[in-house]
DNA sequence: AGCTGGTATATGTATGAACATATTAATAAG
DNA sequence: CTTATTAATATGTTCATACATATACCAGCT
């Protein structure tokens, strides 16, 4: 019966969180079909779609051709993390960035590196250990795998300047990869670098990118202790 | 001059990311604008709009009025984390899911929940602490803080049969909130709850819920040792 | 130089209409 | 009673068109 005109796809948006939020509709409940919102909104279809669209993108609510639009059951928490640059996240902190190559080699993969990049035995990979540091203080640990079969130019850069990290980002193209973030007991060489004692609880990430079925790198992220990885949704 | 016809947003967005992807395109690149991509692929902007747009929200393209879009330097390594009921999460895994309360009661909040929940001195609010289990063994602790003033309904729940998480997510309407990753030598208590030694490194989540200015809950999700949080992208 | 205002331009949004597609519900065949 | 077929329907996508809006660029002024 055309109460408002909030006609626009952040107006209808928001309207719909509003009634969500009031507990007009309820988790699990179906809400008015597109059409009608359109009608009560007076706008068109369209837009009513697109609000409708980008909170279903959000997990807030489901959508099923022909059955409709519910309220999600369980709003599924997304949280989107940025995984910036490493030298990113120190400046944003108002900390002095710095880098340190410790060790570039070619060397032979542990069976764990070998099976996650798919690397035959006795194929030998580039490896760089390096550290990052925040105000000349120890910030991350940079364990990486680099398969310069699949990236040829990777052997001829030193990555005594510049990190792997940032040089791959332009240089290496990829289809998809994984992440995973976990706790550990930190090593006595890790603990070293960090200068932390031995067995502190560590943040480490973890990431491998692939370009199609060749894994390009695998990257092992050792933060310093303490480290906290925040998102807000 | 019309070569392909991938006329859905989903074509072209996959023919952009190749482009990028075989660098026809690099980052930092200004690519050609809406109407001659539409003209190129042989559909409407509209359509070209939508394919670019899911890609700028990606963090793969940046764009801006009148300058244009272009490739992103730095792709924002954008990964979505799904943070999912623990029930959940157990029986994904293929294990039995159980939940055992160890505390519930009203209490004064330490000063750090006390700044975080923006609670003053000497209200008490409510405390519960519980443990969910995989296959009979500690899976998660959680240790959680509800303000039962902004959450009235929330005093009569006892949370013996289901966890305050499930309560919550029917009962409780969030605006926003935080949520914090991090890794920390589990204590002598936890230790204890999770069959762990003492000191064991554990992932830790901390989320924090509000209501406009109020905040809802705050809880801490200590997770058993070994526990790693994927995604991909 | 620096500031001001105007203009051109690429993206951003809205519309109504049309057709596509998934999925439920009704119906017919076995 | 069960299963295959068909119709109905809500969302999904595309289109041409129009107008809105941010902003880069330029001209003219101080």
């Amino acid at each position: 019966m055309r109460l408002k005109t909030i006609n626009s796809w952040l107006g209808i948006r928001a309207e719909v969180l509003s009634r969500i939020y009031d507990r007009t509709w309820k988790p699990g409940d179906l809400i008015p079909k597109e059409i009608d919102l359109a009608f009560e909104f007076g706008c068109s279809r369209t837009t009513v779609n697109r609000a409708l669209r980008e909170l279903a993108e959000a997990g807030t609510l489901e959508r099923r051709r022909k059955s409709g639009t519910r309220v999600s059951l369980n709003p599924a928490n997304k949280a989107t993390l940025k995984i910036p640059l490493i030298k990113n996240e120190v400046n944003k902190i108002g900390k002095t960035y710095g880098y340190k190559l410790i060790q570039r080699k070619l060397c032979l993969p542990p069976d764990k590196i070998k099976n996650k990049m798919r690397i035959n035995s006795g194929i030998k990979i580039l490896h760089i250990l390096a550290l990052h540091t925040a105000n000349d203080l120890p910030f991350v640990i940079e364990d990486r795998w680099i398969n310069q079969h699949v990236l040829p130019e990777s052997e001829k850069q030193n990555f005594k300047e510049h990190s792997a990290n940032e040089w791959l980002v332009l240089n290496a193209p990829y289809t998809h990869g994984t992440i995973s973030f976990s706790a550990i007991n930190s090593s006595a060489e890790n603990a070293h670098l960090l200068s932390i004692k031995s067995g502190a609880a560590v943040f480490e990430i973890e990431r491998n990118t692939f370009d199609k079925e060749n894994a390009i790198t695998n990257v092992c992220l050792t933060y310093e202790r303490g480290y906290r990885m925040l998102t807000t949704f």
